[in-house]
DNA sequence: AACACTCATTGACAAGTATCGATGCATGCC
DNA sequence: GGCATGCATCGATACTTGTCAATGAGTGTT
């Protein structure tokens, strides 16, 4: 259903800058709906500021953290903090173990390379 | 500013899941706010099924791809199909080129590759 | 000049998101 | 028991986002 409507025609000798198909027909199909889904939903899960430097606090101490590091690191209240870190663990992103009266929060390294790995293979 | 407040000062002699410390006191200072925000900033344009799949589109064909192509595959608007290739211009994760009467958009890899590389180097 | 077509922008609206204060629920100390 | 602390949830609020119909700006055709 592309514009061929009538400006494909065109009659042979011509011109000007050729309009005469403006598409190349997008070759495969590429990824489904389901697929880009669960994809933007990973992002959606790292498009804040906040959560990015969870994430990145997260990756350069190597061990889980407890929760009360983040509030001073981020400036945020104490609810705040919960909030973000609970979406990151609704995404898969970090997981959560209660240690005592702390909770501490960990990267899941594995998770973090299924989003890498969309960039890589393309498909 | 870490709960040492009171659960810290065990008394040497601890037979209890040890209270004392609940905090590693993560590493580096890590990335900046700034730099936080880049990245969410990019995080965000993909943050949506829809342009995940533009995308996609993008990338398994090589070339530029017609404005006029995304409408019938993503099943949007046409209004819509130009607010989402916005966002991703204005992300820089594309390339837009007007060809006669249409616009056509095109995957910028090295913005991509920017992407991949903050799952990579960690910092 | 008049028309057809493509694409971007505007306006309006529904839905989602980030934030905080207040509250609730554990858990550990006294 | 009573009390303090760490964390999650709730309620309210301000803000952002996705969507489309309508309109506007270019461009090519007749």
């Amino acid at each position: 259903m592309r514009p061929r409507s009538r400006m494909a025609r065109t009659t042979a000798a011509d011109s000007t800058p050729p309009p005469a198909a403006c598409c190349t027909p997008v070759a495969a199909p590429g990824m489904g709906e389901a697929e880009a889904g669960t994809l933007a939903t990973l992002f959606k899960a790292l498009a804040d500021p906040h959560r990015v430097r969870i994430v990145n606090i997260l990756a350069n101490s190597g061990r889980p953290v407890c929760v009360c590091d983040f509030q001073p690191l981020l400036g945020l209240s104490q609810p705040t903090v919960s909030f973000h870190l609970k979406k990151l663990l609704q995404a898969g992103l970090v997981t959560r173990a209660q240690r005592g009266t702390w909770a501490h929060y960990e990267l899941d390294r594995g998770a973090l390379r299924g989003v890498a790995r969309a960039f890589e293979g393309g498909r």
